[in-house]
DNA sequence: TTGTACGCGTTATCAC
DNA sequence: GTGATAACGCGTACAA
């Protein structure tokens, strides 16, 4: 493995001349550029990141700070992230909360936090944490992830993306109040800041709005999956009258709610209609297909890696973060 | 930030010895032993991993590379990866060759190779190509998984783990057969070597096995989405006769196809049987019920990363590939 | 514009 | 069992 002495040898310069190529060309003579240029491609010269790591403290790596990658939310929010770190030279691990029961800071014990250039919060499930770990490491460059504007207001516009949940799940609900249904039960999981969740705050305002009293709550302490949608469906039939609608918080538990309703013989939209929230692709694919609430992920994504890069190349107030609207889908589970 | 120096002067001891008890304590006196762990405490000493990079020369790094993370079996694959490498305590960074329009090499543009402590290959849409990769860098630990005996029985037994997706197809064709039906479809998408493709092996060998001739082959040249699975279906249809069954060669194609056929009023099972591979949770949770052939996900994961760490750790042969069986599953998609 | 020399924080190799 | 010291390869003052 050729190093700098090697190239700055073969090119008849210096190591210093042959760095500042690697890292400012522009500030070089051309004929000397060239030599340079020259002995890289006949050594099949790579610069070694460990030695440029020690050397400039920086691991041009982001932690990515995720809830499950199974779940296809997550995994596409993911996925831009990750696409869009690679064009600005970042390399991005992934970590899940999963893997450490919801705690934060348990995440960081093999790698430490200083490690990264920088971390994407992306933990939805709770808030609260998310911002007080933020709030203890306020000199890491970090970009957080938010679903209420408690938050988005509160806390460094530099630093925070933020889709209003709330407004999109009234969304949802006025349509299934406009569609006629009065009776609705709300499913979702329970979260740590209960009394701030934004998603269950815009069901619950939006049925005062109009006067409705909700049919019931099923939020079951589990996680995101279709076996839980199907449970929680499963816990609403069991209260003896059926609701005219159901909205689930995230698709992946409606799909479940589908299942349960199909193994009770109930028929979605036309004994009970059902709407969610994240719009992912199962949502279109699945029988019926899904009415939803669009998250634009990917915008999202690109925007929340514009912040992190603006932040760790240190020029933090380039860029402010933004709030996304999300968008009704109409689909036949409503129809 | 303190570091190694601090620690040795505060506990009044060598660097040298520091870094002993960081590495190997038992080799150390009891008393100095306790002196140098009061001194890390007291400071909240974190050794410089960069710093350690350098001298070490290795990253303790894994790279994966994976088709694509928003496919649901994918997503599984790597999760698995990642969960067993953090316990060796290794990271992880995700590469996802539809990035890079399939060629692998391109891959490590950014980062070079030789940065990472090893590779999981995990890239069965071109087995051929992946080999060659291996074989190329055959210095490098790597672990491939393969979907063909042609490469489990040809390449090192220690770097390779193996699923006989063409035993698992067989499996479900025959059955396809056995509930009686002759003519049938098979989807799929283009692959670069077709000639060896396993499952498309495995359907041809049981097709001829019973005398039977597939009533078409649709292997677009697309990615595997339910959105191609959508119109693998719709070309099949415009055949004009319509085949007893499909079979899909996975399940998210499976998932398209079901989509279309339900655009067209042909109801699955009672018009036409569709089964598939993979077992990915959607199958469990679409209408109907997929019959798929069941891929242990979990127990190749755990494999893959078991192979890898021997040969990172310097003890290759420890541990050997081994052969996944792959299990049929019936559901309603077949009754 | 270019070269020299030093430092980044750790581990490994020696003497002792 | 412990301490001093030389690497590891790169970036960057500072001198020329």
């Amino acid at each position: 493995m050729a190093v700098i002495k090697d190239v700055a040898k073969l090119a008849g310069v210096s190591v210093g001349t042959v760095s500042k190529y690697l890292n400012t060309p522009e500030l070089l003579r051309e004929d000397k550029r060239e030599a340079v240029e020259d002995a890289i491609q006949k050594l099949n010269y790579r610069p070694n990141l460990f030695a440029r790591n020690l050397r400039v403290q920086d691991s041009k790596t982001i932690a990515v700070i995720a809830q499950e990658i199974r779940n296809p939310f997550h995994a596409a929010l993911f996925n831009t992230i990750r696409k869009e770190a690679m064009k600005y030279n970042y390399s991005v691990v992934l970590y899940s909360i999963n893997d450490v029961n919801g705690n934060i800071d348990t995440l960081f014990e093999s790698l430490p936090l200083h490690y990264f250039s920088g971390l994407v919060l992306c933990y939805f499930h709770d808030m609260e944490q998310s911002i007080a770990f933020a709030k203890r490491h306020d000199k890491v460059p970090m970009v957080i992830m938010s679903n209420s504007d408690r938050y988005f207001n509160e806390y460094d516009s530099a630093k925070i993306i933020h889709a209003d949940f709330t407004l999109g799940i009234e969304k949802v609900c006025e349509y299934l109040i406009s569609r006629g249904n009065k009776n609705i039960a709300y499913i979702g999981c329970k979260t740590k800041d209960t009394a701030h969740e934004p998603k269950l705050k815009g069901f619950l305002m939006t049925m005062e709005k109009y006067g409705l009293k909700p049919h019931s709550i099923t939020r079951l302490e589990k996680e995101y999956t279709m076996e839980t949608g199907y449970e929680s469906a499963g816990q609403i039939l069991k209260c003896g009258t059926l609701p005219d609608a159901i909205l689930s918080d995230t698709d992946i538990m409606a799909v479940g709610a589908l299942n349960c309703l199909r193994d009770h013989n109930i028929k979605v939209p036309d004994d009970l209609m059902l709407a969610s929230c994240d719009n992912i692709e199962f949502a279109r694919y699945c029988c019926p297909r899904l009415t939803t609430v669009n998250v634009p992920i990917e915008a999202m994504s690109i925007k929340a890696v514009e912040l992190l890069v603006a932040q760790m190349e240190d020029k933090p107030h380039l860029s402010t973060g933004t709030s996304f609207e999300l968008e009704l889908i109409i689909r036949e589970s409503t129809k």
